[in-house]
DNA sequence: GTTGAACCCT
DNA sequence: AGGACGGGTTCAAC
């Protein structure tokens, strides 16, 4: 059953991605040519396409003439065939026996970048395959990478050239008009001829971080002799030629639309970086420590990056917890050229820099930081420097000291450039940093590659393809994250409640859902119940005012928007260290404002809409390894509370795609064992029709905007309309506003030991 | 277009 | 000097 909804979703975006690119109409017509006829189910009968070869036990792949794969996750070379499709195609849906995934000319531009040729790709799959290879894949194949990698986007001197060194492409080059507009033609921009040679390189770092350990299985006996060739085959090098190649400037402001018109006719660019032969400019002085330690995982990925001894550009993605920080780092030291890191926010900045200092050898002085609060001065030793995106692309006017920090960024001519959650580049605003900013190359970090909209694919032109992606069940069983149990407790709606929700309409039901009595009562069961077991406890909720609602209610430390720092930090070090302490909630800013500390236990009472990252990146927030991680056991719980028969229940199911897709399976919990007997609020009709009348008063004072008498924008009455509202409605009920709560806190138990 | 919330600036 | 506050702007979902 996930599978088919897996199905749909992954046809979906395929669909999504098309339409944004041109498929190369020959390879569009060889997958279409062969039109199977389907069943009365609308399921497709592949057994007239192909044929099985008689030793097919042993392959472990089926391949489909749309461009389907499936593989056999216990076939005994799963590991080496997972690998090799991993790099040629996109996976699609992993749970626990087959794995499916597909080709596209995005996947194939991404094997073609890391180093793989047409003919092993064909020849690879044709071997794995159980069957004889159905019509069009091969073609599509040939189609989709006969033309990858011919062209090259370079850096010289803070310029940026077009680069091949194949004539008939030059001259499609020039002939297109997108690039012929794109072109420089100040002076001595003339199309360059040079003669480079290409040597080969056996990647190794001048410390352990990455080193090339195939450390490949002993061959199965009974495999047949083709697959042999496949199970011994190493990486092969680059043999080393002597070529002439011919490049023309172009306009740094063209950037982006070079690099997605370029996809578009099918030469997509490389961007690899010979940092080792650039001589023009001087290496920096960090290196990893000599007791950093990669995991293989991790060191798998940077193989993806710098496996033919060059950088290139493209995307690692990682689950959350899975050390993404650790192979940033590990690409800045190996690079060893000017870095500049951007995330999403001021506390990420601070990681990073933390960061470098924990896993390498980098001089405080070498590390700058550029946020609204903190401006360290760069100078020209500067190695590393480290902003936000909304820093960067900030539109409006600078502070002083922001305009000199901008010159100097926009002015360097960085070797890498490595973007921390990289889905974000799409959005407008940030996509420019990448034509300002000039990096000879750039690596996007994600655990999440997914957007509610359609813009994802825009970072293959953007910044290059992905390079590597992490199976998350698989770090789960080698025990590098923790083993998460998820479930989704579906809370009937309290009939008053149920009443309202369907009488009123719009966004009020929100509201209405997720204060939903009997959600409140299963959120603070749930709170004792592992309280009890000693866990630590992260509740989220999007909504605001249940978020103060809850936690006032049961006594607990909140973190939302308006919660300062120095507050933020205060509750985050108690829930860290206080045993007393175990129960933090926590609105969107959690998402991505700050490393939580370890906690065990995730309970999400509401959320934004059906948005797919956001439930990941939260999963993401209790898969940090902890103890008894090798065991068979459960250690981590992720709970999200459902109102039934509401909006509610569609949003939960769209919410949870990504991580079903990743082999994730989620438990519906009708009913909580135990909760009956406990000591819960709410427990009486009384008390149920007072928090229905709090509800009813804080929409009210909500749709009222309008009739408040206030200068300045509709906006800004909202704004003033909505505090006054929310304050009112719980000093109302609980005889605490948020000011009082944070002042009383200072005499509360719980807060006394680290103030 | 709308909404809630976050970040940068002063 | 540094934090608090409001204004302006942006993002990501619908």
């Amino acid at each position: 059953m996930t599978g088919k909804r897996a199905r749909r979703e992954a046809e979906g975006d395929g669909e999504s991605s098309k339409k944004k690119i041109a498929i190369p109409n020959s390879a569009k017509q060889s997958l279409q040519a062969f039109d199977t006829p389907h069943d009365e189910y609308g399921a497709r009968d592949y057994r007239n396409e192909v044929k099985m070869k008689p030793d097919h036990k042993t392959r472990p792949l089926f391949l489909t003439s749309d461009g389907h794969i499936f593989l056999e996750s216990f076939s005994p070379i799963y590991k080496q065939a997972h690998d090799f499709l991993i790099a040629i195609a996109e996976p699609i849906c992993r749970p626990v026996n087959i794995h499916e995934y597909r080709l596209t000319p995005y996947s194939l531009y991404a094997a073609v970048s890391v180093g793989l040729q047409t003919d092993d790709i064909v020849k690879y799959l044709s071997q794995l395959s159980k069957t004889t290879m159905p019509a069009g894949v091969e073609d599509f194949v040939r189609l989709c990478t006969s033309s990858y990698g011919k062209v090259k986007l370079v850096l010289k001197h803070n310029k940026y050239f077009l680069e091949t060194a194949h004539l008939d492409v030059l001259q499609c080059l020039l002939k297109d008009p997108v690039l012929a507009a794109a072109r420089e033609t100040d002076v001595g921009s003339a199309v360059l001829e040079e003669k480079i040679s290409t040597k080969a390189h056996v990647f190794s770092t001048n410390n352990t971080a990455i080193t090339d350990n195939p450390a490949q299985p002993a061959p199965t006996p009974d495999a047949p002799d083709d697959l042999q060739e496949f199970l011994d085959k190493e990486d092969e090098e680059e043999e080393a030629t002597e070529s002439k190649v011919m490049s023309f400037q172009i306009k740094q402001k063209e950037i982006e639309n070079v690099q997605r018109r370029c996809i578009e006719i099918d030469y997509p660019l490389l961007a690899e970086y010979d940092f080792k032969n650039d001589t023009v400019n001087p290496n920096v002085d960090m290196t990893l420590k000599p007791t950093t330690v990669l995991r293989p995982y991790q060191e798998k990925s940077l193989r993806k990056m710098f496996g033919n001894g060059r950088a290139r550009s493209g995307i690692i993605v990682l689950p959350c917890g899975a050390g993404k920080t650790l192979v940033g780092v590990t690409t800045a030291c190996t690079v060893r050229k000017k870095c500049l890191v951007l995330c999403t926010s001021a506390v990420a900045v601070e990681q990073w820099k933390s960061q470098f200092k924990l896993w390498a050898n980098i001089d405080d002085r070498l590390i700058v930081r550029f946020t609204s609060s903190t401006k360290d001065k760069p100078d020209q030793n500067t190695a590393v420097a480290i902003s936000t995106y909304s820093m960067v692309s900030f539109t409006s006017k600078r502070s002083y000291e922001a305009e000199k920090s901008m010159e100097f960024i926009n002015g360097t001519e960085w070797g890498l450039l490595l973007l921390d959650e990289v889905h974000t580049i799409p959005a407008k605003q940030f996509r420019r940093v990448l034509t300002e900013v000039r990096a000879h190359c750039k690596l996007g970090l994600t655990a999440t590659l997914v957007r509610e909209d359609d813009k994802i694919a825009d970072l293959n032109f953007l910044i290059g393809p992905k390079l590597y992606e992490a199976n998350w069940m698989e770090l789960q069983s080698a025990g590098f994250i923790a083993r998460v149990h998820c479930s989704e407790v579906w809370c009937p709606m309290s009939p008053e409640f149920y009443r309202e929700y369907l009488s009123i309409r719009s966004r009020k039901r929100k509201l209405l859902y997720t204060m939903n009595p009997n959600k409140f009562r299963a959120c603070e069961f749930l709170i004792k119940y592992h309280e009890q077991r000693a866990d630590k406890i992260i509740v989220f909720s999007d909504n605001v005012f249940a978020l103060r609602h809850y936690a006032i209610k049961l006594n607990k430390p909140f973190i939302d928007g308006p919660t300062h720092q120095t507050e933020r930090m205060r509750i985050l070090q108690n829930f860290k260290f206080n045993p007393l302490l175990c129960t933090v909630f926590i609105s969107k800013v959690g998402d991505n404002s700050f490393d939580l500390p370890e906690a065990n236990v995730l309970i999400q009472i509401s959320s934004h809409g059906g948005s797919r990252r956001q439930e990941a990146q939260r999963l993401g927030r209790i898969l940090r390894a902890k103890k008894n991680m090798m065991s068979e056991e459960y250690n981590a719980f992720f709970y999200t509370l459902v109102s039934q028969d509401t909006q509610e229940m569609y949003y939960s199911n769209k919410r949870q795609r990504f991580l079903v897709n990743q082999g994730y399976s989620f438990k519906v919990i009708n009913r909580l064992e135990g909760m009956d007997q406990q000591d819960l609020h709410y427990s009486t009709k009384a008390e149920q029709a007072e928090l229905l009348q709090k509800v009813l008063a804080a929409t009210d004072a909500d749709a009222d905007t309008e009739e408040v008498p206030v200068e300045g924008t509709a906006r800004a009455k909202q704004k003033f309309v909505r505090k006054h509202g929310e304050s009112s409605a719980l000093s109302g009920g609980s005889g605490l506003s948020y000011m009082e709560y944070n002042k009383s806190k200072r005499k509360h138990p719980l807060f006394t030991k680290f103030r």
